[in-house]
DNA sequence: GTCTATAGGGTGATAGAC
DNA sequence: GTCTATCACCCTATAGAC
């Protein structure tokens, strides 16, 4: 079983090198040093290994993303920790969350669905933060649904430039992010139309 | 030469629907009633058709920028405009930036640095305006390059969501990126350390 | 310009010996 | 648990007939 999770993260970072449909079989074998016959017994196919990729960095993800929503604490504070624990795994680590953000189209049937419901989780509850600041009157915004949009975008897309640059602090990084949005949402900045 | 065209545009469509790596030359044959003989009289390689849908994205791109950058106008306003040529340009053409977003890592030797020295030279330009708004008091920026960043990232992500998804116009969400992102670095704002 | 046939080499997955 | 051999199929690209 531990040799199982071995597999999943070098074949994570194998993924995130070369991209899912263009790593074989074979090559996750012989980085393993294990061949096809033998790579078979820990895994039931290539797609489970993708499946597992995807679980080890959003069960994690969700899992702490509802535990600070549920906190009393401001709208604020709220989301900048929602962004230091996404950020935290998109730095940390890089290569299953490349696989998670980049190949997710190649899963299939209901791992898919599995994941598309977490993904939507995710999203509705940093949108429940952004109108509970809407709410509290710590935020002004006119399109939720294309501001949380923008919220993500401006954290996701780390993955796509986070990859072989030099170490970058995941709260100094959250810092900038979370600065630059929270003071465009703020109630009363000029976004708003008064 | 009006074929060769039509071939791009679908194999744009295909690799954006199914992945570049897991999409045959027998489905672009089939898509375009070709057999595979009489699609090799009209392209070079699949490379090459990726290579070109890349092309067909990024040429008028960074001329359009060009231009924007060079005009006399404030900072505030140029980055305003790139904003909109960029979204327009991934809204309207949701395929070919897909592509050129997604597969990127799939074109080798001389694509590769071409495309590569194109995006760096994208990127530089946003730098630019940035820096000439830090100049001219307009902005208060800890970070060039990250703040660079974190701008593309909101929009360049937004190619992630728009497809399929119902009809955006990409005036009105530059405007909802800008209205964040500007308030975010403007000059005596909470994130300046003030 | 378009076709069929084929080269030369992959693919994911399984069977069965050890 | 690990191996080799193999199945059935797919791949990109080219040759040469029409």
């Amino acid at each position: 079983m531990v040799r199982r999770n071995e597999i999943v993260d070098l074949s994570a970072r194998l993924f995130a090198a070369n991209g899912y449909a263009a790593t074989g079989i074979r090559e996750i074998g012989d980085a393993a040093e294990l061949a096809r016959g033998a790579l078979y017994y820990y895994i039931d196919s290539k797609e489970s290994l993708l499946g597992e990729i995807h679980n080890r960095v959003m069960d994690p993800l969700l899992d702490q993303t509802r535990n600070i929503v549920g906190l009393k604490a401001s709208a604020t504070t709220r989301l900048r920790l929602i962004s230091e624990v996404l950020l935290t795994q998109i730095i940390e680590h890089q290569d299953h969350v490349w696989v998670f953000l980049h190949e997710y189209r190649s899963l299939t049937g209901e791992r898919r669905t599995t994941f598309k419901r977490k993904r939507d989780e995710f999203e509705n509850l940093i949108s429940d933060v952004l109108s509970a600041g809407v709410e509290s009157h710590e935020f002004q915004i006119d399109d939720l649904r294309l501001t949380m949009l923008a919220f993500l975008g401006m954290h996701n897309y780390t993955y796509q430039w986070i990859h072989g640059a030099s170490a970058v602090d995941p709260v100094k990084l959250s810092k900038l992010y979370c600065d630059i949005f929270l003071a465009g949402i703020a109630a009363g900045s000029p976004g708003d139309g008064v």
